[in-house]
RNA sequence: GGCGCGUUCGUCUAGUGGUCUAGGACGUCGGAUUCUCAUUCCGAAAAUCAUGGGUUCAACUCCCAUACGCGCUACCA
Protein backbone atom coordinates (compact mmCIF):
# COMPACT_ATOMS: atom_id res chain seq x y z
CA UNK A 1 0.00 0.00 0.00
CA UNK A 2 0.94 3.16 -1.17
CA UNK A 3 2.17 5.58 1.83
CA UNK A 4 0.86 9.19 2.32
CA UNK A 5 1.05 11.52 5.19
CA UNK A 6 0.13 15.07 5.12
CA UNK A 7 0.45 18.16 7.16
CA UNK A 8 -2.61 19.33 8.03
CA UNK A 9 -2.12 23.18 9.95
CA UNK A 10 -5.02 25.33 10.67
CA UNK A 11 -5.17 29.26 9.16
CA UNK A 12 -5.23 30.74 12.96
CA UNK A 13 -2.17 32.69 12.44
CA UNK A 14 1.11 32.08 10.44
CA UNK A 15 2.97 28.62 10.25
CA UNK A 16 5.24 28.48 13.75
CA UNK A 17 8.40 26.86 13.62
CA UNK A 18 6.96 23.87 15.37
CA UNK A 19 4.74 23.11 12.63
CA UNK A 20 7.53 23.33 9.91
CA UNK A 21 9.07 19.70 12.32
CA UNK A 22 5.55 18.17 12.13
CA UNK A 23 5.57 19.20 8.15
CA UNK A 24 9.35 17.72 7.70
CA UNK A 25 8.70 14.74 9.97
CA UNK A 26 5.37 14.10 7.52
CA UNK A 27 7.37 14.59 4.26
CA UNK A 28 10.47 12.38 5.33
CA UNK A 29 8.05 9.52 6.42
CA UNK A 30 6.54 10.11 2.80
CA UNK A 31 9.96 10.18 0.55
CA UNK A 32 11.35 7.76 2.47
CA UNK A 33 8.28 4.83 1.23
CA UNK A 34 8.35 6.87 -2.38
CA UNK A 35 4.68 7.75 -1.31
CA UNK A 36 2.91 11.07 -1.48
CA UNK A 37 3.05 14.28 1.00
CA UNK A 38 0.18 16.45 1.08
CA UNK A 39 -0.96 19.49 2.29
CA UNK A 40 -4.76 20.12 3.81
CA UNK A 41 -5.57 22.90 5.31
CA UNK A 42 -8.10 22.70 8.48
CA UNK A 43 -10.50 26.14 8.01
CA UNK A 44 -13.33 24.69 9.23
CA UNK A 45 -13.41 27.29 12.31
CA UNK A 46 -14.64 30.61 10.88
CA UNK A 47 -14.48 32.44 14.35
CA UNK A 48 -10.31 32.14 14.46
CA UNK A 49 -10.15 32.27 11.01
CA UNK A 50 -6.97 34.66 10.19
CA UNK A 51 -6.98 36.04 6.60
CA UNK A 52 -3.39 35.62 4.57
CA UNK A 53 -2.72 32.51 7.02
CA UNK A 54 -3.33 29.81 4.42
CA UNK A 55 -1.10 31.68 2.03
CA UNK A 56 1.57 32.76 4.32
CA UNK A 57 1.72 28.84 5.13
CA UNK A 58 1.70 27.37 1.71
CA UNK A 59 4.36 30.04 0.80
CA UNK A 60 6.63 28.81 3.92
CA UNK A 61 6.07 25.18 3.22
CA UNK A 62 7.33 25.76 -0.58
CA UNK A 63 10.09 27.97 0.64
CA UNK A 64 11.32 25.37 2.60
CA UNK A 65 11.30 23.04 -0.32
CA UNK A 66 8.56 20.63 1.93
CA UNK A 67 7.09 20.13 -1.80
CA UNK A 68 3.55 18.74 -1.37
CA UNK A 69 1.66 16.30 -4.15
CA UNK A 70 -1.55 17.70 -5.79
CA UNK A 71 -2.96 20.61 -4.74
CA UNK A 72 -3.77 22.06 -1.44
CA UNK A 73 -7.00 20.38 0.37
CA UNK A 74 -9.28 22.70 1.96
CA UNK A 75 -11.86 21.55 4.67
CA UNK A 76 -14.08 24.07 4.00
CA UNK A 77 -14.45 23.22 0.16
CA UNK A 78 -15.48 19.41 1.63
CA UNK A 79 -18.78 20.79 4.22
CA UNK A 80 -20.83 19.00 2.23
CA UNK A 81 -18.77 15.18 2.59
CA UNK A 82 -18.81 15.73 6.39
CA UNK A 83 -22.13 16.57 6.66
CA UNK A 84 -22.96 13.39 4.67
CA UNK A 85 -21.32 11.23 6.64
CA UNK A 86 -22.55 12.76 9.84
CA UNK A 87 -26.14 12.18 8.63
CA UNK A 88 -25.06 8.56 7.85
CA UNK A 89 -24.02 7.72 11.33
CA UNK A 90 -27.23 9.90 12.71
CA UNK A 91 -29.42 7.27 10.42
CA UNK A 92 -27.35 4.43 11.46
CA UNK A 93 -28.07 5.13 15.28
CA UNK A 94 -24.64 6.05 16.22
CA UNK A 95 -25.15 9.88 16.02
CA UNK A 96 -27.92 12.24 17.38
CA UNK A 97 -29.29 15.92 16.66
CA UNK A 98 -29.45 18.06 19.55
CA UNK A 99 -29.51 22.17 19.56
CA UNK A 100 -28.83 21.82 15.58
CA UNK A 101 -25.36 20.17 16.33
CA UNK A 102 -25.26 16.40 15.19
CA UNK A 103 -23.22 14.63 18.74
CA UNK A 104 -21.58 11.13 18.54
CA UNK A 105 -22.70 8.92 20.63
CA UNK A 106 -19.34 7.05 22.51
CA UNK A 107 -19.11 4.04 24.38
CA UNK A 108 -17.48 4.67 27.60
CA UNK A 109 -16.75 0.83 28.64
CA UNK A 110 -13.30 -0.42 27.64
CA UNK A 111 -9.52 1.47 27.51
CA UNK A 112 -8.36 2.48 24.07
CA UNK A 113 -5.22 0.78 22.94
CA UNK A 114 -3.04 1.41 20.31
CA UNK A 115 0.79 1.45 19.24
CA UNK A 116 2.29 4.71 18.61
CA UNK A 117 4.46 4.52 15.80
CA UNK A 118 6.36 7.94 17.34
CA UNK A 119 8.74 5.93 19.74
CA UNK A 120 6.98 2.52 18.27
CA UNK A 121 5.43 3.08 22.43
CA UNK A 122 1.42 1.34 23.62
CA UNK A 123 -0.61 4.25 24.67
CA UNK A 124 -3.76 3.38 26.87
CA UNK A 125 -6.82 5.64 27.38
CA UNK A 126 -9.68 4.51 29.24
CA UNK A 127 -12.92 5.50 27.46
CA UNK A 128 -14.73 6.05 30.72
CA UNK A 129 -13.40 9.64 30.85
CA UNK A 130 -15.12 10.10 27.27
CA UNK A 131 -18.48 11.88 26.62
CA UNK A 132 -20.93 12.65 23.63
CA UNK A 133 -19.23 15.03 21.09
CA UNK A 134 -19.95 17.42 18.80
CA UNK A 135 -18.81 16.41 15.22
CA UNK A 136 -20.81 18.40 13.25
CA UNK A 137 -21.56 22.36 14.67
CA UNK A 138 -24.71 23.83 13.80
CA UNK A 139 -22.84 26.20 11.31
CA UNK A 140 -22.55 22.82 9.49
CA UNK A 141 -18.88 22.98 9.68
CA UNK A 142 -17.43 19.69 11.30
CA UNK A 143 -14.89 19.22 14.15
CA UNK A 144 -11.59 18.01 13.86
CA UNK A 145 -12.63 14.89 14.99
CA UNK A 146 -14.91 14.59 12.52
CA UNK A 147 -12.89 16.12 9.38
CA UNK A 148 -10.02 14.16 10.90
CA UNK A 149 -11.79 10.58 10.54
CA UNK A 150 -13.04 11.32 7.11
CA UNK A 151 -10.83 13.10 5.10
CA UNK A 152 -8.07 11.15 6.83
CA UNK A 153 -9.77 7.43 5.85
CA UNK A 154 -10.48 8.91 2.29
CA UNK A 155 -7.37 10.40 1.65
CA UNK A 156 -5.42 7.19 2.75
CA UNK A 157 -3.47 8.83 5.30
CA UNK A 158 -0.99 6.31 6.39
CA UNK A 159 0.22 7.25 8.97
CA UNK A 160 -1.35 10.31 10.65
CA UNK A 161 1.33 12.45 12.33
CA UNK A 162 0.37 15.17 14.55
CA UNK A 163 1.42 16.72 17.85
CA UNK A 164 0.71 14.59 21.03
CA UNK A 165 -2.08 17.10 21.85
CA UNK A 166 -4.63 14.41 20.10
CA UNK A 167 -3.38 11.26 22.31
CA UNK A 168 -6.49 12.05 24.76
CA UNK A 169 -8.63 12.09 22.27
CA UNK A 170 -7.52 8.98 20.57
CA UNK A 171 -10.73 7.01 22.04
CA UNK A 172 -12.69 9.34 19.93
CA UNK A 173 -11.08 8.91 16.92
CA UNK A 174 -10.92 5.52 16.98
CA UNK A 175 -14.75 5.25 17.76
CA UNK A 176 -15.82 7.13 14.85
CA UNK A 177 -13.62 4.91 12.69
CA UNK A 178 -15.22 1.56 13.85
CA UNK A 179 -18.33 3.50 13.33
CA UNK A 180 -17.77 4.25 10.05
CA UNK A 181 -16.83 0.72 9.55
CA UNK A 182 -13.66 1.79 8.64
CA UNK A 183 -9.85 0.62 9.57
CA UNK A 184 -8.09 3.28 12.00
CA UNK A 185 -5.14 4.60 10.59
CA UNK A 186 -1.43 4.22 11.91
CA UNK A 187 -0.67 7.49 14.26
CA UNK A 188 2.28 8.56 15.99
CA UNK A 189 2.40 11.72 17.90
CA UNK A 190 5.49 13.48 17.76
CA UNK A 191 6.40 15.52 21.26
CA UNK A 192 5.63 19.43 21.43
CA UNK A 193 8.42 22.11 21.42
CA UNK A 194 9.28 23.75 24.04
CA UNK A 195 10.56 27.05 25.01
CA UNK A 196 13.76 27.63 26.66
CA UNK A 197 11.51 28.46 29.90
CA UNK A 198 10.27 24.94 29.14
CA UNK A 199 6.63 26.34 28.31
CA UNK A 200 5.26 25.12 25.01
CA UNK A 201 6.57 27.16 22.05
CA UNK A 202 3.42 27.90 20.13
CA UNK A 203 2.02 30.79 18.10
CA UNK A 204 -0.25 31.41 21.01
CA UNK A 205 2.52 32.07 23.16
CA UNK A 206 4.11 34.44 20.44
CA UNK A 207 7.08 32.39 19.52
CA UNK A 208 8.38 33.43 15.80
CA UNK A 209 6.58 31.88 12.76
CA UNK A 210 8.86 30.59 10.13
CA UNK A 211 8.51 33.08 7.98
CA UNK A 212 10.06 35.48 10.50
CA UNK A 213 12.76 33.02 10.47
CA UNK A 214 13.05 33.47 6.69
CA UNK A 215 13.29 37.45 7.41
CA UNK A 216 16.10 37.12 9.76
CA UNK A 217 18.37 34.99 6.98
CA UNK A 218 18.31 32.00 7.83
CA UNK A 219 18.15 29.15 5.13
CA UNK A 220 15.93 26.81 4.63
CA UNK A 221 17.99 23.94 4.15
CA UNK A 222 19.64 24.85 7.74
CA UNK A 223 16.13 25.14 9.40
CA UNK A 224 15.23 22.21 8.08
CA UNK A 225 18.64 20.25 9.40
CA UNK A 226 18.13 21.84 13.13
CA UNK A 227 14.61 20.90 13.29
CA UNK A 228 15.24 17.43 12.41
CA UNK A 229 17.05 17.24 15.39
CA UNK A 230 14.72 18.48 17.81
CA UNK A 231 13.45 14.52 18.57
CA UNK A 232 15.54 12.40 16.44
CA UNK A 233 18.93 11.54 15.47
CA UNK A 234 20.02 10.12 12.29
CA UNK A 235 21.81 6.32 13.44
CA UNK A 236 25.01 7.50 11.36
CA UNK A 237 25.33 10.02 14.20
CA UNK A 238 25.73 12.70 10.97
CA UNK A 239 25.59 16.60 11.87
CA UNK A 240 24.77 18.12 8.53
CA UNK A 241 22.34 15.67 6.64
CA UNK A 242 20.17 16.51 2.83
CA UNK A 243 16.86 16.50 3.16
CA UNK A 244 17.48 13.21 0.98
CA UNK A 245 19.70 11.96 3.16
CA UNK A 246 17.63 12.58 6.15
CA UNK A 247 14.72 10.69 4.29
CA UNK A 248 17.04 7.59 4.01
CA UNK A 249 17.54 7.53 7.37
CA UNK A 250 14.69 8.86 9.31
CA UNK A 251 12.35 6.04 11.37
CA UNK A 252 9.52 7.00 13.28
CA UNK A 253 10.21 4.51 15.87
CA UNK A 254 13.65 6.46 16.60
CA UNK A 255 11.68 9.70 17.33
CA UNK A 256 12.03 10.82 21.27
CA UNK A 257 8.90 10.88 23.45
CA UNK A 258 9.80 13.90 25.26
CA UNK A 259 10.10 17.34 24.47
CA UNK A 260 12.78 18.84 23.12
CA UNK A 261 13.90 22.55 23.71
CA UNK A 262 14.41 24.70 20.98
CA UNK A 263 18.09 26.74 21.21
CA UNK A 264 18.24 29.33 18.86
CA UNK A 265 21.92 29.27 19.35
CA UNK A 266 22.60 26.02 17.68
CA UNK A 267 19.85 27.21 14.77
CA UNK A 268 22.90 29.70 14.16
CA UNK A 269 25.70 27.73 14.57
CA UNK A 270 24.04 25.61 11.56
CA UNK A 271 22.98 28.08 8.94
CA UNK A 272 26.81 29.49 10.01
CA UNK A 273 28.00 25.89 8.33
CA UNK A 274 25.86 25.85 5.29
CA UNK A 275 26.78 29.14 4.53
CA UNK A 276 30.48 28.20 5.15
CA UNK A 277 29.91 24.92 2.81
CA UNK A 278 28.24 26.86 -0.04
CA UNK A 279 29.56 27.86 -3.41
CA UNK A 280 30.07 31.36 -3.33
CA UNK A 281 27.88 31.54 -6.42
CA UNK A 282 25.07 30.26 -4.71
CA UNK A 283 26.05 32.56 -1.53
CA UNK A 284 26.09 35.43 -4.04
CA UNK A 285 22.40 34.59 -5.52
CA UNK A 286 21.18 33.82 -1.99
CA UNK A 287 22.35 37.36 -0.96
CA UNK A 288 21.10 39.45 -3.97
CA UNK A 289 18.41 37.54 -3.25
CA UNK A 290 17.58 38.30 -0.06
CA UNK A 291 18.81 41.65 -0.38
CA UNK A 292 16.23 43.15 -2.13
CA UNK A 293 16.89 46.97 -1.85
CA UNK A 294 20.30 46.60 -1.08
CA UNK A 295 22.83 49.28 -2.99
CA UNK A 296 25.21 47.61 -4.77
CA UNK A 297 24.23 44.52 -5.56
CA UNK A 298 26.88 43.62 -8.88
CA UNK A 299 29.64 43.85 -5.81
CA UNK A 300 28.21 41.13 -3.72
CA UNK A 301 29.73 38.76 -5.11
CA UNK A 302 33.09 40.78 -4.80
CA UNK A 303 32.39 40.74 -1.11
CA UNK A 304 31.53 36.69 -0.99
CA UNK A 305 35.04 35.37 -0.33
CA UNK A 306 35.66 37.73 2.37
CA UNK A 307 32.75 37.61 4.47
CA UNK A 308 31.63 33.98 3.97
CA UNK A 309 32.99 32.60 7.25
CA UNK A 310 32.28 35.96 9.33
CA UNK A 311 28.44 35.45 9.21
CA UNK A 312 25.63 33.45 10.25
CA UNK A 313 22.55 34.74 8.67
CA UNK A 314 22.04 36.00 5.57
CA UNK A 315 21.06 39.40 7.01
CA UNK A 316 24.37 40.04 8.88
CA UNK A 317 25.96 40.62 5.59
CA UNK A 318 24.29 44.36 5.82
CA UNK A 319 25.82 45.66 8.88
CA UNK A 320 30.06 44.16 8.32
CA UNK A 321 29.69 45.34 4.20
CA UNK A 322 28.00 48.69 4.83
CA UNK A 323 31.14 50.68 5.49
CA UNK A 324 31.78 50.04 2.03
CA UNK A 325 28.94 51.84 0.11
CA UNK A 326 28.43 54.03 3.23
CA UNK A 327 30.21 57.36 4.50
CA UNK A 328 31.44 56.15 8.25
CA UNK A 329 30.83 57.81 11.22
CA UNK A 330 33.97 58.31 13.46
CA UNK A 331 34.35 58.00 16.99
CA UNK A 332 37.39 59.84 18.71
CA UNK A 333 37.28 57.60 21.82
CA UNK A 334 37.66 54.40 19.15
CA UNK A 335 40.73 55.45 17.92
CA UNK A 336 42.17 56.57 21.49
CA UNK A 337 41.78 53.24 22.78
CA UNK A 338 43.87 51.56 19.87
CA UNK A 339 46.95 53.76 20.72
CA UNK A 340 45.98 54.30 24.53
CA UNK A 341 46.78 49.98 24.89
CA UNK A 342 50.28 50.38 24.81
CA UNK A 343 49.94 52.30 27.61
CA UNK A 344 47.72 49.69 29.75
CA UNK A 345 50.95 48.81 32.26
CA UNK A 346 51.76 52.42 33.05
CA UNK A 347 50.76 53.69 36.28
CA UNK A 348 48.09 56.39 36.48
CA UNK A 349 49.46 59.63 36.45
CA UNK A 350 51.69 58.72 33.59
CA UNK A 351 48.63 57.18 31.96
CA UNK A 352 47.06 60.54 32.26
CA UNK A 353 49.81 62.26 29.99
CA UNK A 354 50.32 59.59 27.41
CA UNK A 355 46.55 60.14 27.17
CA UNK A 356 47.00 63.74 26.22
CA UNK A 357 49.88 63.33 23.26
CA UNK A 358 47.43 60.34 22.23
CA UNK A 359 45.56 62.68 19.94
CA UNK A 360 48.64 64.39 18.71
CA UNK A 361 50.32 60.92 18.12
CA UNK A 362 47.06 59.98 15.76
CA UNK A 363 47.12 62.59 13.86
CA UNK A 364 50.39 62.38 12.94
CA UNK A 365 50.48 59.02 12.61
CA UNK A 366 47.28 59.20 10.59
CA UNK A 367 49.63 62.10 8.18
CA UNK A 368 52.40 59.94 7.46
CA UNK A 369 50.14 56.97 6.53
CA UNK A 370 48.22 59.40 3.92
CA UNK A 371 51.66 60.22 2.80
CA UNK A 372 52.68 56.56 2.02
CA UNK A 373 49.07 55.90 0.11
CA UNK A 374 49.73 59.22 -2.09
CA UNK A 375 53.38 57.77 -2.88
CA UNK A 376 51.64 54.46 -3.47
CA UNK A 377 51.57 53.06 -6.88
CA UNK A 378 48.00 52.11 -8.26
CA UNK A 379 46.57 49.93 -8.18
CA UNK A 380 47.66 49.02 -4.82
CA UNK A 381 48.73 45.22 -4.06
CA UNK A 382 47.73 43.52 -0.95
CA UNK A 383 51.25 42.57 -0.15
CA UNK A 384 52.71 45.92 -1.36
CA UNK A 385 50.30 47.45 0.80
CA UNK A 386 50.76 45.16 4.06
CA UNK A 387 54.55 45.97 3.90
CA UNK A 388 54.55 49.31 3.66
CA UNK A 389 51.95 49.49 6.65
CA UNK A 390 54.31 47.03 8.24
CA UNK A 391 57.45 48.70 7.91
CA UNK A 392 55.78 51.93 8.91
CA UNK A 393 54.56 50.40 12.24
CA UNK A 394 58.41 49.91 13.12
CA UNK A 395 59.36 53.03 12.34
CA UNK A 396 56.89 54.84 14.19
CA UNK A 397 57.63 52.21 16.95
CA UNK A 398 53.47 51.01 17.25
CA UNK A 399 52.58 47.42 17.06
CA UNK A 400 51.37 45.94 13.42
CA UNK A 401 48.10 45.52 15.25
CA UNK A 402 47.45 49.00 15.99
CA UNK A 403 49.07 50.54 12.83
CA UNK A 404 46.22 48.28 11.10
CA UNK A 405 43.10 48.82 13.56
CA UNK A 406 43.78 52.80 12.99
CA UNK A 407 43.66 52.41 9.12
CA UNK A 408 40.62 50.02 9.53
CA UNK A 409 38.54 52.54 11.40
CA UNK A 410 39.85 55.60 9.45
CA UNK A 411 38.49 53.42 6.31
CA UNK A 412 35.21 52.14 7.92
CA UNK A 413 34.61 54.02 11.41
CA UNK A 414 34.19 49.83 12.51
CA UNK A 415 36.80 48.22 14.53
CA UNK A 416 35.69 44.85 12.98
CA UNK A 417 35.42 44.49 9.50
CA UNK A 418 36.59 41.45 6.64
CA UNK A 419 40.04 42.12 6.01
CA UNK A 420 41.28 45.28 5.73
CA UNK A 421 43.03 44.93 2.21
CA UNK A 422 40.44 43.24 0.38
CA UNK A 423 38.39 45.66 1.44
CA UNK A 424 39.96 48.45 0.53
CA UNK A 425 40.35 46.92 -3.17
CA UNK A 426 37.04 46.76 -3.30
CA UNK A 427 36.53 50.54 -1.87
CA UNK A 428 38.80 51.82 -4.82
CA UNK A 429 41.98 53.89 -4.02
CA UNK A 430 40.85 57.22 -4.07
CA UNK A 431 37.77 57.03 -1.92
CA UNK A 432 40.08 55.13 0.86
CA UNK A 433 42.08 58.25 0.62
CA UNK A 434 39.33 60.92 0.89
CA UNK A 435 38.64 58.58 4.29
CA UNK A 436 41.93 58.93 5.39
CA UNK A 437 41.40 62.64 4.51
CA UNK A 438 38.22 63.05 6.48
CA UNK A 439 39.86 61.26 9.34
CA UNK A 440 42.17 63.67 9.84
CA UNK A 441 40.10 66.60 9.59
CA UNK A 442 37.66 65.21 12.07
CA UNK A 443 40.48 64.37 14.87
CA UNK A 444 42.04 68.54 14.34
CA UNK A 445 38.73 69.71 14.80
C1' G B 1 -8.93 17.74 40.62
C1' G B 2 -9.23 13.47 37.04
C1' C B 3 -6.91 10.99 32.93
C1' G B 4 -2.68 10.53 29.70
C1' C B 5 2.55 11.24 28.29
C1' G B 6 7.41 12.19 29.76
C1' U B 7 12.32 12.95 33.00
C1' U B 8 20.89 11.34 30.71
C1' C B 9 25.94 17.64 30.92
C1' G B 10 22.92 24.77 30.33
C1' U B 11 20.62 22.84 25.36
C1' C B 12 20.02 18.79 21.35
C1' U B 13 21.29 13.91 22.19
C1' A B 14 24.26 8.47 22.20
C1' G B 15 23.00 4.60 25.27
C1' U B 16 17.70 -1.29 24.53
C1' G B 17 21.12 -5.49 31.85
C1' G B 18 27.72 -6.14 32.18
C1' U B 19 31.98 -2.64 26.86
C1' C B 20 29.54 3.83 31.16
C1' U B 21 34.73 5.96 36.61
C1' A B 22 28.36 7.77 30.68
C1' G B 23 30.20 9.21 24.28
C1' G B 24 29.17 13.26 20.51
C1' A B 25 27.28 18.21 18.99
C1' C B 26 25.96 23.44 20.23
C1' G B 27 27.17 26.84 23.92
C1' U B 28 30.89 28.25 27.78
C1' C B 29 36.12 28.73 29.33
C1' G B 30 41.50 28.33 28.06
C1' G B 31 45.32 28.04 24.14
C1' A B 32 47.46 28.09 18.91
C1' U B 33 47.08 30.58 14.02
C1' U B 34 45.93 35.88 12.67
C1' C B 35 45.80 43.09 10.37
C1' U B 36 40.34 43.27 13.64
C1' C B 37 36.47 39.88 13.75
C1' A B 38 35.43 35.24 12.18
C1' U B 39 37.12 30.55 10.35
C1' U B 40 40.32 26.48 11.42
C1' C B 41 43.06 23.51 15.00
C1' C B 42 44.14 21.84 20.05
C1' G B 43 42.52 21.46 25.23
C1' A B 44 39.22 22.00 29.64
C1' A B 45 35.07 22.41 32.75
C1' A B 46 30.15 20.50 32.56
C1' A B 47 25.19 14.76 33.92
C1' U B 48 25.99 11.08 41.81
C1' C B 49 21.75 9.11 34.32
C1' A B 50 14.86 13.57 38.60
C1' U B 51 14.31 11.29 43.79
C1' G B 52 13.23 6.93 46.80
C1' G B 53 12.34 1.90 46.89
C1' G B 54 12.55 -2.86 44.64
C1' U B 55 14.00 -7.14 40.83
C1' U B 56 18.97 -9.14 39.52
C1' C B 57 25.38 -11.86 40.51
C1' A B 58 24.96 -6.99 37.86
C1' A B 59 20.50 -1.21 36.24
C1' C B 60 21.11 4.81 32.89
C1' U B 61 18.86 0.49 30.92
C1' C B 62 13.27 -3.77 34.01
C1' C B 63 9.12 -2.82 38.00
C1' C B 64 6.64 0.46 41.71
C1' A B 65 6.01 5.05 44.28
C1' U B 66 7.02 10.29 44.79
C1' A B 67 8.44 14.96 42.70
C1' C B 68 8.60 17.92 38.60
C1' G B 69 7.29 19.16 33.40
C1' C B 70 3.91 18.85 29.32
C1' G B 71 -0.90 17.62 27.24
C1' C B 72 -6.27 16.75 27.41
C1' U B 73 -10.62 17.62 30.25
C1' A B 74 -14.86 23.31 24.15
C1' C B 75 -20.41 23.36 18.92
C1' C B 76 -10.84 25.34 18.98
C1' A B 77 -7.78 22.86 16.45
Amino acid sequence: MEVRTRFAPSPTGSLHIGGVRTALYAYLIAKKNNGKFYLRIEDTDRARFVEGAAEDIIETIKWLGLDFDGEVIYQSDRKKIYEEHAQKLVKDGKAYEEEGAIWFKINPEGTTVITDLSGNRKLEIPNSDQKDFVILKSDGFPTYHLAHVVDDHLMDTNPVIRGPEWISSLPKHIQLFEAFGWEPTPYAHIPTILGSDKSKLSKRHGAKPASEFRKDGFLPEAILNYMVFLGWTPPSGKEILTLAEMADEFDLKDVHVSNPVFDIVKLEWMNGEYIRKMSNEELTKRLQEFLVDHPSKDKIGLIVPLIKERIKKLSDFVPLTDFLWEKPEYDEEVFKMILKRHSELVSESQQKQILNQVQDDIVSIMKKILEELESMEKPWESDKFEKTFRDLAGELEISVTQMFQLIRVAVSGRTVTPPLFESIKILGEDETKARIKKTLLFINS
